[in-house]
Parts: structure tokens; C-alpha cells; sequence
DNA sequence: AATGTAGCAA
DNA sequence: TCAAATGCTACATT
């Protein structure tokens, strides 16, 4: 990719008339005299520019044929269709926290922690600086400037490093270890040597820098910066357990001398090597091998997060990782279905032996053999405060004293902040990497991640991976159903929001939408379908009603294969419905459609999750590119009841697509009025049995509760766990449903089941 | 040894 | 703040 040499002879200091090629902008930024940090022309520090004020931003006289714009408030826009696009974008998500991503303007957002991150990835102030101001439109405003230098100074001084299961806060500058150490936190945290009078005192000793290798990469080019020569090293120890309150004390907030992480694995000679190659056959994508060359950009391991869409190969970078380092690797993920993948993917893509692998879950209590190996296991059983049994106590005193070469933990995202520091205070690590689909910004929690794991070390763009191929073409729409007139008139009446909630899931426009959908993708496209819905209650009605199976948390493990298993195999069950169980955990098979009829407040994490469900569907993709432009093969669906708490949600969710850069769509029209003949609930009658049959299961569920409360708490729950077999019957033996979608009792009476056992509990009390 | 059930935690 | 889910353990049943 070396670049043309008309750009090559030209001088950095004159305006380019044409459009300035990617291979420019490497060889100036190579040239380039730091100091001459922004612009060519001249004049410049008597600007005062106030914020949100653009009118005085300068612009350049070769602004066209440049892709960004940068605000004095720290702000940034990257023009989408500009030819630096990309090398902007690398640089931007190094840099800089993605606000809205939409199709052809990026927002971005200069903040400390961000600078954090680029600093700690191996970018230099003085090239942040100058590279942005290639790249921008006007000249740099002095605040932003002024900014980045004050929130990268302090960057890279000091390291904790992990020698023989000791921790050690190590600096270059002695200065600046006493200065951490008048911190009361951390002075408490020291563990002197055994000489010590009360004073600080440091341990020194000699560090050889390496020379990382270059590339020809704008960015790889700039991570050369980084490469140390030798250097004195004054270092001082502390407490293990007091790790994480060292690390929040030197965040940009406190100190202000964050502290770098970095695993010199190839020097590290204390810890075993494993035996383990990436197959040859596995062949990581341009965007993941550009996140492990952040990783590793300078031939050591640097802990962070990775953020990759769910369907990209999380995984394959994550097993990468593990093949460089070549040491323990200690997997964490969420539950034992996840477990099991990692396990998989493990063999899969690496030449481990069998033995050098091992699962720990509650059923499965593995070992690997041998100096080294991977353990794969879930957050809760390392964290699990409680009594353990007899084997586990064995395998996790193993963890615990062992020094793990890579700590590597799955949808960081989901797990609570507590959960980590217990998790990272139990186990010593070298490096810990972060895989995660999606960083929720406004989350306190993503701060505490910030120090727990690392700062970002990179983020893909799903916009850019859909255009690669590489994940699927996504519609996303939402479907506005209007409220019956019964409907809305009962909702209106209702104060419980729980009632509210039952309403408008089950509204008959709703549900027909629903139908509608699922007949079309089914029959017209031939896709498979997951519809997904909060509402337990409005779940099972569904699935009833419409004679497809589902799963929810107390559908039985044989169950939940079983019906898995036909929806992956049999051409006859395309459909499946799902509660919050899909949300996680569950292995779901390919299907292109996802249908919500009822989504939570607070769940735009979800809708990201099930929106990745969707995302796998790859291969077909390609094909369709190839043939000519460019086809939706996912759809994603969210129905919506006009006028009630819903409407509320939907800003919010709409913000988040646009946020991932997906193109929204408002269908308001659905089903077809000539379909509706068709479609269940066409007469007031079945509507209004609909309604009561909605309203009563709202009382039902309070009048459980009160039940739990004075009465027989075991007889509610084994009323409840026999509800888990509605799951049964909702699958291959259509009968016990059948009671429901032919009973056309009138409004407020409907038919009492023949059979008390088969009644799902939130009926019950009616007929007691 | 596999399954199911209940209790607990976060 | 709550509901729904999970995972881990122990114990009972087949």
C-alpha cells in the first residue's frame, strides 16, 4: 500500500490544490516537525473562539478535500463520503468517543478518557495533534489543543507490572512515584521492603525498550512513537488486594497518573509457555486483526476492551490473542452455554491440545493437565461468594494462585461492575482483554470498566462491517399499531403499569401485526423467525394463539433443545417465541427476522443483543452484493401501540440504531387493510374476549402475590414450576392450545378448560 | 450417573 | 425499583 510519489515530492508546508491521497498524509505525518503543531499559515493565537460559535473557525482553502471538523467544545464531525474517510475514522475511534454515527456524518467526542485511551494504545500527544490538523477543515481551535495537552501529559508514566505474583507501581520518574505516594490510599497500599524507615523508598533497575515493528499503516506508523529506549525504572510494590483502589486513585479524575498496562510476555520466562498455533485455516478479518494490532502494536500485550458487533468474531480474536501470548489463559463468560462455545471455538480455531483445555461449570469441573493451559468458565463460579463444593474448591484455589497470562472475558458489557472487581481482585492476570458488542455510553458502569479491564482499544463500525460482507444488511423498522378503541379506554383506566404494559402488548392491532409478519417472512420469503416479547403473559397468548413454540425461563432444558433443534432443521417450524431467556444465553440458530411486541424500558441493551441475533446471518450476503446492488437479508421488527408508554421508548430506541449508524424506517400502515378479513381478532367479539382475557390476567397475577404473601408460599411455587410445561405444550403436541385459539367464548366469559392440571396459573383463580 | 426441585445470591 | 432470568449448591428421585 506504499503510495504515489507525486504526493511523496511534495513539500508539507504548501497547500494542496487537489485532494490530498491517503499516502500524503502518511509520509507527512512522518516528516513532521511537532512543534509546528497547527497550521501552515501563520497567525493564530490571538483567536478566541467561544463555543458553539463557528462563525470565526478559519476555514482552510483546501477545506473540501478534508474530512473533519473540530469544535472548541471538544466536539468532532467526520464527513462519511469524504476519500480520508477511513484513515479518519481509525483515527477518530482511536481518539475520540463516537457519539451518533449516522450515514454520512459522524459525531464524535474529544473526552479525557478517550485521550486515555489513544495515548495508551501508543499515540503521541504532539502526533494527535498534528494528524487532527491534517485532517480538519479549519484550523484547530486553541481550547481543543490546550485540551489534549492537558489530558495527555501525565499519560504512560507509570505501569503496574506483575512479577511472581507481586504487584509493582513502576515510573521512570522517581518525582512522580512520591507523588503517589502522598496519597493516602496508596501509601496504605505500598508493602515496603523490609528495611523501610516509613519513607518511600523505590526499587531501581534497568529496563531495555523495545523497538516495535513497523508497518506501513497510518496508525502503526504513529505506535513507533511509543518505542521505549533504556530507560532506569524506580518501581515500589503493593498489596494485591489493594490493586483496584490504586487504579482508581490514579484515574484522570484523582491523580491523574493513569496506569498503563502491559505485558512483556515474550521476556516473561517465570511463567510456562503453552503450546498452542492459530490453524492456519483460521484467517482473521482485516477489522480483526486490526484490533489485535492495537493489542499488541508494540510487541507486548496491552490490557482494553475490544468492541466488535455479536456475529463479527468476537471469539477469533479473542482465541488469537491467546495463541500470541502463549501462556494461561483464564476465560470468563457469562453462563455454560457460553462457556461451551468458548471451549469450542478454542479447539476450533487453535492447535490446543485437548488436555491443555478445560471447562468449569457447576456440571462439568475439568482439568487441564500439564504447566499451562486455558480454563473456560463463567463470571459467577469465580466470583461465587458461597459454599462450594468439594471439586470446585480444589480448581479454584488453583486459579487463585496461579499467574494467569491473559485474562479474557466475554460480553463485558453485561456483567455487573462488583462482579469485575471481585473477579479481578481473586485472580492475577498479566493482560486482560475486554470483549464486549456494545460500550452503552451513558452507563456509569463503562468508567469503572475504563480501569477495571483498560481503556477502548478498538471499536468496529457496523455500518463498515455490513459493507464488508461481513455481518448482516439489517431493516430495521418500527411498526406503529394504533390502539383499538377498547383497548386504549382500559388503558386509560389503569394506574398499575403493570396492567398498562399487558394492555398494550396485547392490543389486537398489535397482534395482528404480529401475524401479518410472521405469514409474510414465513410464506413470501421463506425466512426464519424469532419474535420476542418481555410480557410473559402476552408471550404464551402469542404463541398460543398463533400455534408457535416457545421458550421461557422454565421451559426444561430437553424442551428448549428440542424446539431449538426443529427450528434450525425442520421446514415446518419457522417461528419461534422467546422471553427475556433469548436475551442471553441461549444458542440461537440462524434466523434473519426478529419481531418484538413488547421491549423494556431500559433495554436498549437488549434491543442491541437481539438485534445482533440477527447480525450472523452472513454468506447470503455476498451473493446478493453480487448480483447487483444491494439487498436487506435481516429484518428487525418493533411493534409498537400508538399513544401509549411505548411511544415513549421508541425516540429512545430509534436514537440507538441511528447511534450504530442502521437507517430507520416508521411503518404505519400494517397489515394491509385488505388483509385483514384474514387475520385473528377481525371481530369486535374476539377483540373484546381478547380484552378480558388481558384484563383478568393483570388481576391474577396480583392476586398470586398476595397468595405468596400469607398463605402457602410451596403450593404457589409448585404451581408456578408446573407452569414451566406450558413450554411442553406449546411444542410438537399442538392440543392443549387449542382450548384457547377455538374457545370464541363471549367478552368476560370465556370457556373454562376441561383439564385443571393443564391451566396456566394466571388463569387459575378464576375458576377456584 | 442423570434428572428434578428448591434455596440463595447478585 | 421490579420482574425475569441465571448459575451454583445440595438433596431427592429415578
Amino acid at each position: 500500500m506504499a503510495g504515489g510519489d507525486g504526493d511523496r515530492a511534495r513539500a508539507p508546508k504548501r497547500h494542496k490544490s487537489s485532494a490530498p491521497s491517503r499516502s500524503a498524509l502518511v509520509d507527512e505525518s512522518a516528516d513532521m516537525d511537532y512543534g509546528d503543531d497547527f497550521d501552515d499559515d501563520g497567525h493564530d493565537a490571538d483567536r478566541e473562539v467561544k463555543k458553539r460559535d463557528f462563525t470565526k473557525l478559519e476555514l482552510k482553502p483546501d477545506h473540501a478535500s478534508r474530512p473533519l471538523w473540530a469544535c472548541a467544545d471538544g466536539r468532532i464531525f467526520l464527513e462519511t463520503f469524504s476519500p480520508l474517510y477511513k484513515q479518519a475514522y481509525d483515527f477518530l475511534i482511536a481518539i475520540a468517543e463516537p457519539v451518533c454515527r449516522p450515514e454520512s456524518m459522524h459525531e464524535y467526542n474529544l473526552t479525557p478518557h478517550s485521550l486515555y485511551a489513544a495515548v495508551s494504545v501508543g499515540l503521541e500527544t504532539s502526533t494527535i495533534i498534528s494528524v487532527m490538523s491534517k485532517l480538519s477543515k479549519t484550523k484547530l481551535p486553541r481550547e481543543i489543543i490546550d485540551f489534549i495537552h492537558a489530558s495527555t501529559a501525565n499519560y504512560g508514566k507509570v505501569k503496574l507490572v506483575l512479577k511472581k505474583n507481586r504487584y509493582f507501581v513502576e515510573s521512570p520518574f522517581p518525582e512522580v512515584l512520591k507523588t503517589l505516594l502522598k496519597d493516602d490510599t496508596i501509601s496504605r497500599a505500598q508493602i515496603s521492603p523490609e528495611d523501610s524507615l516509613g519513607g518511600p523508598s523505590f526499587t531501581v533497575s534497568k529496563t531495555a525498550g523495545e523497538m516495535a515493528s513497523g508497518h506501513e499503516d497510518l496508525l502503526d506508523g504513529m505506535e513507533l512513537a511509543a518505542a521505549t529506549e533504556d530507560k532506569e525504572t524506580h518501581s515500589f510494590e503493593i498489596d494485591p488486594s489493594q490493586v483496584e483502589n490504586v487504579k482508581q486513585r490514579c484515574l484522570p479524575n484523582a491523580l491523574n497518573f493513569p496506569m498503563l498496562e502491559e505485558y512483556d510476555f515474550r521476556n516473561d520466562t517465570v511463567n510456562p509457555d503453552l503450546e498452542m498455533e492459530l490453524k492456519p485455516q483460521a484467517r482473521p478479518r482485516p477489522y480483526q486483526e486490526k484490533s489485535l494490532s492495537k493489542m499488541f502494536g508494540n510487541g507486548r500485550a496491552r490490557s482494553g476492551i475490544i468492541v466488535l458487533p455479536c456475529g463479527a468474531g468476537k471469539s477469533l480474536v479473542g482465541v488469537s490473542a491467546a495463541c500470541r501470548i502463549k501462556k494461561s489463559c483464564l476465560c470468563l463468560a457469562t453462563n455454560a452455554v457460553s462457556v461451551d462455545q468458548w471451549a469450542f471455538q478454542f479447539k476450533l480455531w487453535s492447535t490446543i491440545k485437548d488436555e491443555h483445555i478445560s471447562r468449569f461449570t457447576s456440571d462439568n469441573k475439568e482439568k487441564f493437565r500439564g504447566m499451562a493451559g486455558v480454563v473456560v468458565t463463567t463470571y459467577n463460579m469465580v466470583a461465587f461468594g458461597g459454599k462450594r463444593s468439594e471439586d470446585s474448591e480444589k480448581i479454584i484455589e488453583e486459579i487463585r494462585n496461579r499467574e494467569w497470562g491473559l485474562l479474557l472475558m466475554d460480553e463485558v458489557h453485561v456483567v455487573p461492575a462488583h462482579m469485575f472487581r471481585k473477579v479481578i481482585s481473586i485472580t492475577k492476570s498479566h493482560c486482560k482483554l475486554g470483549l464486549t458488542a456494545t460500550l452503552v455510553r451513558e452507563d456509569e458502569r463503562i468508567t469503572d470498566l475504563n480501569f477495571l479491564i483498560g481503556p477502548k482499544l478498538y471499536e468496529a463500525n457496523w455500518l463498515d462491517l455490513v459493507k464488508g460482507g461481513f455481518i448482516a444488511n439489517v431493516q430495521c423498522a418500527e411498526v406503529w399499531c394504533p390502539m383499538t378503541k377498547e383497548f386504549f379506554a382500559e388503558y386509560l383506566k389503569k394506574e398499575n403499569s403493570k396492567k398498562k404494559q399487558v394492555l398494550y402488548a396485547m392490543n389486537p392491532n398489535k397482534f395482528r401485526a404480529c401475524e401479518f409478519l410472521i405469514r409474510f417472512h414465513e410464506q413470501q420469503r421463506g425466512d426464519k423467525i424469532i419474535v420476542f416479547a418481555d410480557n410473559l403473559f402476552a408471550l404464551t397468548q402469542y404463541a398460543m394463539i398463533l400455534r408457535k413454540p416457545m421458550i421461557y425461563g422454565s421451559t426444561s432444558h430437553v424442551e428448549r433443545t428440542r424446539i431449538l433443534d426443529q427450528f434450525k432443521n425442520s421446514p415446518d417450524v419457522n417461528t419461534i417465541f422467546l422471553s427475556k431467556v433469548g436475551d442471553n444465553s441461549i444458542d440461537i440458530p440462524e434466523a434473519n427476522v426478529i419481531i418484538q411486541i413488547s421491549s423494556h424500558a431500559g433495554s436498549r441493551r437488549q434491543e442491541a443483543q437481539r438485534l445482533g441475533r440477527i447480525l450472523r446471518a452472513k454468506g447470503k450476503h455476498q451473493d446478493r452484493m453480487a448480483g447487483g446492488k444491494e439487498e436487506y437479508n435481516a429484518f428487525f421488527y418493533s411493534l409498537v401501540s400508538t399513544d401509549t408508554q411505548e411511544m415513549y421508548y421508541s425516540t429512545k430506541r430509534q436514537q440507538f440504531l441511528i447511534d450504530q449508524g442502521y437507517s430507520f424506517k416508521v411503518i404505519t400502515s400494517l397489515p394491509p387493510p385488505d388483509e385483514l378479513p384474514n387475520l385473528k381478532f377481525y371481530t369486535l367479539d374476539d377483540q373484546l374476549e381478547l380484552l378480558s382475557r388481558s384484563l383478568n390476567a393483570g388481576d391474577d397475577m396480583i392476586g398470586i402475590e398476595r397468595l405468596e404473601e400469607d398463605s402457602d408460599g410451596k403450593a404457589l411455587m409448585k404451581a408456578r414450576r408446573s407452569a414451566g410445561s406450558m413450554g411442553a405444550f406449546s411444542g410438537a403436541n399442538g392440543m392443549v392450545y387449542m382450548e384457547y385459539s377455538t374457545g370464541k367464548g363471549k367478552a368476560g366469559a370465556p370457556k373454562k378448560p376441561k383439564d385443571p392440571s393443564k391451566r396456566h396459573y394466571l388463569f387459575k383463580k378464576r375458576y377456584n
